[in-house]
DNA sequence: AATCAGATTTAGAATTATTCTAAATCTTGA
DNA sequence: TCAAGATTTAGAATAATTCTAAATCTGATT
C-alpha cells in the first residue's frame, strides 16, 4: 500500500520533531492523530488498536516507537499513575491529571499557577513536572 | 522455617495493616523493612531480591502482594516515573519526586506547603497527589 | 532515473512486569 | 482442638515493553 502525506498539523509535527532529529513520517502522524482524537489518555495498546483502524498494517513496535519519538520531542506526555500500561496524552500545555481511584477515568486539570514552589535541591536543574491528584470524580461521588 | 515475630514498628505497621483490616505477617515486616533500609525508591523485583537475603522462601507473588498491603494501608507510596517497573517509597510524609533523566535516580524532594492551589473539578474529590519533577540531578549536571 | 546511506517500519521473538491459581500453611476465635 | 478465613508458595499465565533482522522508505548525490 501507499501511505499519504502527512496532513494535518503537518508543518507544527515536522518542525517539533525535526528539532529532535526526527522525521514525520505518516506513522507518527497517524499515532500523533490517535492522541488528539479522543483525549482520554489511551494506553500503548489502546493507540495501537486504534492506529490500526485507519493503518492496518502498522506494528506494534512502531506505536512503541512513534510514542517515544512524540514524547522526546515534545509533541505527548508520558503519565503514569497507577501499575500497569502506560498512559499518553498530547496536551502539552502545563495541566496535572486527575485520577478516580473508583473508576481508573484520568481527566486533565488546569494548573492555574507556574510551578508551586517547591524546593529543589541546590545545583539540580529542574526542567518540567508532573502532578497527579488521587480521589474521586463526580460522577463517583454521586454513585456512592 | 519458623520465622520469627514482627518487631520493629510492629506496633504501627500492626495498626496501620489493621485499620485496613490485612495483618502484619513477618513477610510484609520484611517487605516494609527493605523499603526503609534504603530509600531509593525501588522496584518490586529490587524488593524481592532484597527481602530474600533476610527471607530466602519468600515468593515473587508475596512480595507484590505485600507492596499492595503497604500501599492500601499507607505505609507505602508508589511511584511511576518512567515507562518500566514501579517504584516504591515509605516515605508518607508529603513529599515530591526529583527525577534525574539522565542517571533516572529519583530523590525525595520536600513540599514546603499545602497541595499548590490547583482548581479541581466541581464536585471532584481530592484526597493524595504525587509531584514528579523531571530534571538533571546535581551530580550530572557537575559530569556535563 | 539509478544508487547509496541512514532512518524507519515490520513481524515476530524475547524479555520484563504483573497477576493468577491451586495447594499448603498459618492465625484467630469458638 | 477445630473450622473458617487469611496468607504464602511455586509456578503458570498474562500483559507490557523491548529487541532483532530483514525489508522499505527517504533524501541526497550522481
Amino acid at each position: 500500500m501507499k501511505p499519504r502525506r502527512p496532513q494535518a498539523n503537518g508543518q507544527h509535527l515536522t518542525e517539533q520533531l525535526g528539532a529532535t532529529g526526527l522525521r514525520l513520517t505518516p506513522q507518527r502522524q497517524q499515532v500523533y492523530d490517535v492522541l488528539v482524537q479522543k483525549r482520554d489518555h489511551p494506553t500503548a495498546e489502546e493507540v495501537f488498536i486504534r492506529a490500526k483502524k485507519a493503518m492496518p498494517e502498522i506494528s506494534h513496535a512502531t506505536v512503541y516507537n512513534c510514542l517515544d519519538a512524540l514524547v522526546k520531542s515534545g509533541l505527548a506526555r508520558q503519565v503514569n499513575v497507577e501499575r500497569g500500561a502506560t498512559r499518553f496524552c498530547p496536551n502539552m500545555i502545563e495541566h496535572g491529571h486527575f485520577h478516580c481511584s473508583a473508576c481508573g477515568t484520568i481527566y486533565d486539570v488546569g494548573l492555574p499557577q507556574e510551578l508551586p514552589c517547591v524546593a529543589v535541591p541546590q545545583g539540580f536543574k529542574p526542567q518540567s513536572y508532573d502532578l497527579t491528584i488521587h480521589g474521586i470524580c463526580l460522577d463517583c461521588a454521586k454513585k456512592k
